[in-house]
Formats: C-alpha cells, sequence, structure tokens
DNA sequence: GTCTATATTACGATAGAC
DNA sequence: GTCTATCGTAATATAGAC
C-alpha cells in the first residue's frame, strides 16, 4: 500500500512498530517472525539494531516509568496543599498517559516473567506507593470525605486513571479532546472524593 | 509440602489450577508445562481431561461472561428508573467479579489472538454495549450530571469497577469486605454522577 | 543494514504402555 | 487416569554472505 521510502531503522523507530504490535498481540503472543513483518526487515535484521525482544520491552517500559516519575518533580507534585497535589498528580498522569499511551499501555500489562518484566512492576508499585502517601496526607489535613477507605479509594482512583489505556487512542492535532478527558476524570474522581462543602 | 490425597481430576477442578497459572503468567505465557508443573500430573494427563489450552480458556471465560450476563437477566437490572438499573448493574458487577475474580481476570484480559479470544471480546463488547444503553437512558432522564460526555463517563465508570481484577483477593467468611468494596465503589461513581439534589 | 540459512530449544499435541 | 517417549512445528537467536 504505502510505498514511501523509509530511513533505516534506528532502536528508537523500531520499538515505535514493537510496541504496537506488543499492544496488539499482548508480549508474549508476538514473535520476532510478528516484528519482522510489521516492520517490513526480517528477524536478523531486528537483532542488528537491539539485542533482543526483551530489550525492546525494557525500553518501552522505562519510556513509560520515566513520564510517570516525571510528574513527581514537577513543581505542582511538591507544592501546596496535599488535596491540591493529588488533583495535580492526577491530572499529569492523565496526561501522560494520553501522551505515551502505547507506553505505559505496556508497562500496565506486564506479568512478571522475565527479570525485565519483574523491574518494571517494582518501579510501578514505587510510584503506585508514592501517590498513595500523597492521598494518605490529604486524608490527614481532612480533605478527603471520611466515610470511604483512603487505600481503596485510591486504587480505585487510579483503576479507573489507567483504565484510560484500554480504549484512548491519539488522533493528531487533538489537544482539545485530550483537555476535556483530564478534565472528566478530575471532576468525576473529586467530586466524589472531596470532601463537601 | 502438602501432601494431602487428592481425587482425580475433572476439567472443572483442572480449570481451577490452569486459571490461577494463566493469571500469574498470562495467558500466552503459561506453557502446557507450566500447567502439567501446578497440576501435578504430567502434560498428556491435562489432554485426557481438555482437548487442549484453547478449551480451558473457553470454559474460564464462559464462567465470566455467564456471571456478567446473568446480571442483565435479574429484576433489578429490567425494573424501574434507569438510574436506578445503573446503580444496581454496577454494584452487581462489583459482586460477580469479586465472586468471580480469576475468571473475570482472565477475561479481562483477553487479547484476540485465537477464535475463542475474539469470540470472548465480542461477547464482552456486547456488555458492555447493553450497560451503556442504560447509562443513556439514565442521561435521557436527566439524571445524571450534564456536563460529562455520558459515553466516556461509562467508560470511567467501567473502568474503575474492572479495575478490581488488579488488586482484589478474596478471602473466605468475609462477606463484609466485599460489602465494602462494593459501597464504596457505587458511593465514589455515583457521588461523582448522579445530579446534585 | 539487510539478507538467507540454520542451530537450538521450547511448545502443543499424540501414541501407546500400564 | 496417568505415565514416558516422541512427533511436528514454531520460537529465539546466530552465522556468514552481500
Amino acid at each position: 500500500m504505502t510505498a514511501v521510502k523509509r530511513d533505516t531503522y534506528t532502536p528508537e523507530t523500531l520499538l515505535t512498530v514493537a510496541v504496537r504490535v506488543f499492544n496488539e498481540r499482548g508480549y508474549d503472543g508476538t514473535s520476532m517472525e510478528h516484528l519482522s513483518k510489521a516492520a517490513g526487515i526480517s528477524k536478523s535484521s531486528i537483532y542488528h539494531h537491539v539485542a533482543g525482544k526483551e530489550e525492546l520491552l525494557r525500553r518501552a517500559v522505562s519510556r513509560a516509568l520515566d513520564g510517570l516519575f516525571g510528574i513527581l518533580d514537577e513543581p505542582g507534585a511538591a507544592r501546596g496543599r496535599a488535596i491540591e497535589r493529588v488533583e495535580y498528580v492526577t491530572r499529569r498522569t492523565v496526561e501522560v498517559l494520553m501522551a505515551e499511551v502505547p507506553y505505559v499501555t505496556l508497562l500496565l500489562r506486564v506479568r512478571g516473567n522475565t527479570k525485565t518484566e519483574r523491574w518494571a512492576l517494582e518501579r510501578r508499585r514505587e510510584f503506585d506507593q508514592r501517590v498513595s502517601d500523597l492521598l494518605k496526607a490529604a486524608a490527614a489535613d481532612g480533605d478527603l470525605r471520611a466515610d470511604v477507605d483512603i487505600r481503596l479509594a485510591t486504587r480505585l482512583l487510579f483503576g479507573m486513571v489507567n483504565s484510560l489505556v484500554e480504549w484512548y487512542r491519539p488522533h493528531p492535532d487533538d489537544g482539545a479532546d485530550r483537555d476535556q478527558v483530564a478534565e472528566t476524570v478530575v471532576r468525576l474522581a473529586f467530586d466524589g472524593l472531596r470532601t463537601s462543602p
């Protein structure tokens, strides 16, 4: 179909193809043959660019994790009242997730069968813990409703946020689209979470 | 360790073991060898009970789908104002999910690589559509807040509900546990969704 | 950088004994 | 009902030519 001449692959450009296939078929369900067909080069050519399948996974989940941990270093996540920091981190997580949806999708589906996968799971738990601590602080400030368990609420909140990967697909030139999603998530979450005025 | 004498396997008891392993390693990441080790019998013995790996998957996702579609046939899902039916279905979905968590987990992770998987995805979409229609009806009644997109809200609501499979593990003799989770989910969801008084 | 050819291992499934 | 042994295929990865 698209007989467009492309440049030679780099690990980076190959990753784009690989992550798409990983998300379509699942990581374990994807063979090097599948990747080779999708990239339009032979299996052995792929090994010229990367050490193997697992390196592609490592690069992908690293990118997702960098995006997520980056949020915690932003001023909005470090300053101000805890409830405001929670809201900031929630909104930014939605935004990062949408910006990096193929990479975050892969991260969220990792099972723990290989060393790389276990490392990814560990780092993800670390992120969840940092967010959970923020929620606890907001609860201690009395800014979260007292009739729900904080641990449970945290899980449900981020369960809702993470579920975006199941259906969200980026459209070029549609920042308004993303803004609306982020706004709706925050609104749904916090109109239920925040202490009533 | 536990050298307890067990009865011969049936397809049903074998399924319990298989679904646990599928959820730990992922369906594609699980080999017949893995199942054989976990069940404590040889690979070929497994084939005496079931036709193969895919039959185990089919039995598992069928059980999950039966549970979910069963909800829609209950009186609470068919009678009354739409908003009340939505709330009923939401609560019951949480309950079924917790009661059948290993089976629903497997269903929610299906990718579509085989015929069985594509059939599961199709039936799941059917369920989502039925629920989505309920939400639309509630919106038409004016019982859902008008400032959020209904389609988006439906996805987020069931994204939150489905995220239970990521962490919920059943404890014997703890119905109170389940009641609290169901109550919290409904409260968080609907205090944000329902029109304010 | 990309290819064809191939080594080696793992997988799903079957044959046939007990 | 369970086993050992094995078949045929598909997987990851490498060798070596161009």
